[in-house]
DNA sequence: CGAATTCTGCACCGGCCGATGCAAAACCAG
DNA sequence: CTGGTTTTGCATCGGCCGGTGCAGAATTCG
């Protein structure tokens, strides 16, 4: 009854993604938005109503593919728990060298976000805070799960122990923009565990 | 023989700093500078030639007094290296608790602009990079002592566990930045300290 | 085909950006 | 008091920002 989208929508919001996670959203103008999709303005506006909405539900897309990645990994039942956080960080690790060139990693939208907005915009806040959420409870589970496997020795409570393991993938994702070779994020995850298994 | 300044370069650093600290280096513009320090803008560029040089230089103060405040931390003589460096954990929660009234943290200016500039800006790589080697190496020394007073039992090296401490601190600034309490920021970095405790 | 509807391309808006030009003011040395 | 030098206040620059208006193209339905 109208005419109809010549651009899919959810490659679209990839690219856009892309370029936020590259520059940051007050990095990233609209001209580059339209650059980085080859779509106008007038379209951009017209599908997405503003800047900030873009943003929004591309952060949404990032958020919940990253996490459903790293929680399949979690979740995975053929290998102990502790593997499993192990092939979590590796998988982390992975990443930071995946989506560049010689140019230093782009790190994490997610953490890259959190930096940048300082929690100022409440819609945003919210999205990171659920996403956070999701990844602290798959974590517990893991622990927990290492735990009964007899592998994590920590007196520690398992949220407690989440929380730690969430923190220090955001330390390594920072360590990585700082410029720091794998073999330094890979020793940083591995002397992490050790306040898991070590009692 | 000319006309002096009728302002303090010094505390003009501090207040620029402040404000790109707050709100980052994209995220300030030189209007904001100038109503933060109450110059015109041609004192600002006739006294530091550039947004990118005032910036530097409010960087340069930032670590500067930032990691001279932690190395006095690491390196003070009166009490044991553990408790030396449980005691930078408690500076940096308690700095992430500090400058803020109900708003979320600001974290940290060093952290924020390794995420902000992700090593495209030499000169900003650069000072940071010379900053963590300073901060790192004084953790080595702390760790070193540590397991000379027997508390540090881990089998790593020192250097492997300085990078590891490093790391953690970043993550406890992000999860700051992300909505933590106290509480959960002191718990993350208990549960750190255990790598290296624990045997 | 024609009517209705949506999408697309382009020009344009006011506003803020970093940076500069310039004249007047303020100071010091003589 | 004068000449030389720097700082200061204000106006202004070209350019990019997010966002909008509008005419025409493209499509589906009758």
């Amino acid at each position: 009854m109208a005419r109809p989208r010549t651009f899919d929508e959810d490659r679209v919001l990839d690219q856009a993604m892309r370029a936020f996670w590259r520059h940051g959203y007050e990095g990233t103008s609209t001209r580059d938005l339209c650059e980085a999709t080859g779509l106008d303005r007038s379209s951009v506006y017209n599908a997405f109503t503003s800047k900030h909405e873009l943003f929004r539900r591309a952060l949404a897309r990032y958020t919940e593919a990253m996490t459903a990645a790293q929680l399949e990994i979690l979740e995975s039942g053929d290998r102990p728990a502790v593997e499993r956080i192990r092939a979590l960080f590796a998988k982390i690790i992975d990443d930071e060298f995946a989506y560049r060139g010689d140019a230093p990693s782009i790190g994490c939208l997610g953490v890259n976000t959190t930096v940048e907005f300082r929690g100022r915009d409440p819609e945003i806040a919210g999205l990171l805070e659920r996403d956070s959420a999701l990844r602290l409870e798959s974590l517990r589970a893991a622990v927990e799960a290492g735990r009964r496997d007899g592998d994590v020795r920590s007196a520690r409570d398992s949220a407690s122990l989440a929380r730690y393991l969430n923190a220090v993938t955001a330390g390594i994702r920072v360590a990585a923009q700082g410029g720091a070779d794998r073999a330094t994020l890979e020793s940083i995850a591995e002397t992490a565990m050790d306040a898991l298994t070590l009692s």
